[in-house]
DNA sequence: ACTGGCACTCAGTACAGTCGAGTGCCAGAC
DNA sequence: GTCTGGCACTCGACTGTACTGAGTGCCAGT
């Protein structure tokens, strides 16, 4: 059964209205604030099929209406437009950067950023090591059986590993490892660097290939297996808006999730950027997380995709704001990054 | 007035059962549950005279007592004898380490002990950079007019930044600039670089002046007056334990204050490892955790400090337990680093 | 100096009654 | 067929009252 537009706008003005106030909202309170052209009673029967189809529900009889996961994600999908930005969001996103000297910075103040306007919990992913190019790889002797590994990223990321060789090495064949290490994989994408890594074991002077190695696999490791994302997280504080009521009673189950870097990254991996992807409720893989919604996108210039970034709130959320929000300021760092 | 031992032994049962079922303890159930050899009336008696010494204090007439911040207080510097560590707990912090790879992971991996260890709010403070030495300047070109700086230090910290040069430079300039760089500063404590960089300056030919400069200028910027240092945070989900009785009603303030960097460096300074600070309640300068309680101490080899760490909780918290696993960890992440 | 006894206080709980927002349903109007 | 006004009904929220019991302060007695 297909709902009429009516009915709709009935749900519409419930979200909104329930968005608002965190109230459970009644038909006659419903008449009253929008200009439905309709009679209560009309709209309490739109309200029984809308309750029966599983759009919205009871919190107990003779209680106003709350919309479901289910009706959030109709009123997402269909009823409502992008809202544009104010300008003094406008005016924020453009002034976060100054002063941002290198990708740290950035990312912090992004997320800080991101936090504050959409007056929720904001994780932002540092651009991802699969999808940079080596830019150096820089070998740092400690002692004469150790190595500090630095690899630098074209996305201005830098990741440092202590190598253990098997045995004393001299400075002068550090530096020529050096220098065959770049010449092989600098400008590479990571993601095409482990054949060419073996080849640089496999192109070794016997004597010193055991040496290389070991290098190699710790190579390997940081620049592939430990796909190990790094992401910065703010705004925690803002769970605590709206009182106990969001969050069925207890921020537990939320601030563990929020702990696990894992689930931080799950909540915001990668989406094509200009696609905003929206999860409510139910729709989250992560138990703890069941009582919350996500809205995340990717960024990065273009079309390519260097990380994901989003937010978390309860499902009672601005949706079509925060979605603005979380749109725009992707688009902005995706520019931002690009510039270097 | 001073107070004899039974009345501080009142107070000590007093603090007692009240970390542990945090529910205001009457005269009554004080006798029963220990051995004071008196009666209830008797310990009526001290309590008022606690009460008007202001060590503890009653939540409403008819209710049992719970200890001030004062109370606390006393007991942490005078009624408590610092409390030996489970076999457990031995067993926890030694094997923590195991797999640590780098200086992230066993910050990461400190911070995440100490907060399962004591169930609070754990923060632990990266090894300071004023306090270390530079083991390796890196400059990587990125373009003929940019350059990133890396440095490492021999705590294990590797910090970057981008330099923009006032004009093109060669790789060739820049190769020589990293040699003479090197051997200027590497091995110097951080703190005693400024006059060194300084030097580099003056001794540059005129015609690298300008380019000196401008990456000096970013030089002593990453090593001396960034001071920002950086600090790593766990077990936030543990503030929700004990129900919302614990900081009065809200999180709100709590959660605000541990979202800035600057705030949780302050909680952790600088104190000697081996002396352990606790600050209760009141005691805490920032006004939003006035309703918690700090203990923490410095780690380091020896008698240097490194850095700090600590744990939040309630005023309400298991002091002696807390001191006990914070200065055991201390110790134990001190020794681990010593050996890199 | 300690103790037993006693009157008192007051948060918490249980219960009854009232209020009102909100509902479902139905007969009638358009 | 669709909408509306009317009406009886439900039930959470609030109010007032009464009761309970843990805990107290005080005092007279040992």
């Amino acid at each position: 059964m297909s709902l009429d537009d009516r009915k709709l706008e009935v749900l519409r003005a419930i979200v909104e209205d329930y968005v608002a106030t965190q109230e459970p909202v009644g038909s006659k309170a419903l008449v009253e604030r929008h200009q439905l052209g309709v009679s209560p009673a009309t709209v309490r029967n739109d309200m029984a099929v809308l309750e029966e189809e599983g759009y919205i529900r009871q919190p107990h009889t003779s209680a106003g209406r709350v919309p479901t996961d289910r009706g959030y994600r109709l009123f997402v999908d269909r009823l409502s437009r992008v809202k544009p930005l104010t300008p003094a969001e406008r005016r924020a996103i453009e002034r976060f950067l100054v002063g941002a000297v290198d990708l740290d910075d950035v990312v912090h103040k992004t997320v800080r950023l991101l936090a504050q306007l959409t007056r929720q919990v904001a994780v932002v992913q540092y651009p991802s090591l699969q999808r940079s190019s080596v830019r150096h790889l820089e070998l740092v002797p400690i002692s004469t059986t150790r190595l500090m590994l630095v690899m630098i990223a074209d996305t201005g990321r830098v990741e440092q590993r202590l190598v253990e060789l098997p045995g004393p090495t001299s400075a002068d064949d550090v530096l020529e490892l050096r220098r065959r290490i770049n010449e092989k994989l600098a400008g590479q994408r990571l993601a095409d660097t482990p054949p060419l890594v073996q080849s640089l074991v496999d192109e070794s002077a016997p004597a010193q290939r055991l040496m290389v190695a070991s290098l190699a696999s710790v190579l390997l490791e940081t620049l592939v297996e430990r796909t190990e994302e790094r992401v910065a997280l703010a705004g925690t504080a803002n769970l605590t808006r709206g009182g106990v009521l969001d969050f069925q009673g207890t921020l537990r189950p939320v601030l563990e999730a929020l702990e696990e870097e894992v689930i931080l990254l799950k909540l915001i991996d990668a989406v094509e950027p200009s696609t905003t992807r929206v999860r409510i409720g139910d729709e989250n893989e992560i138990d703890n997380l069941r009582s919350a919604s996500v809205v995340s996108t990717g960024y990065g210039p273009g079309v390519t995709i260097l990380g994901g970034l989003g937010v978390l709130g309860p499902t009672r959320m601005d949706y079509p704001g925060t979605i603005a929000t979380v749109r725009a300021v992707a688009r902005y760092v995706g520019d931002l990054l690009a510039q270097n």
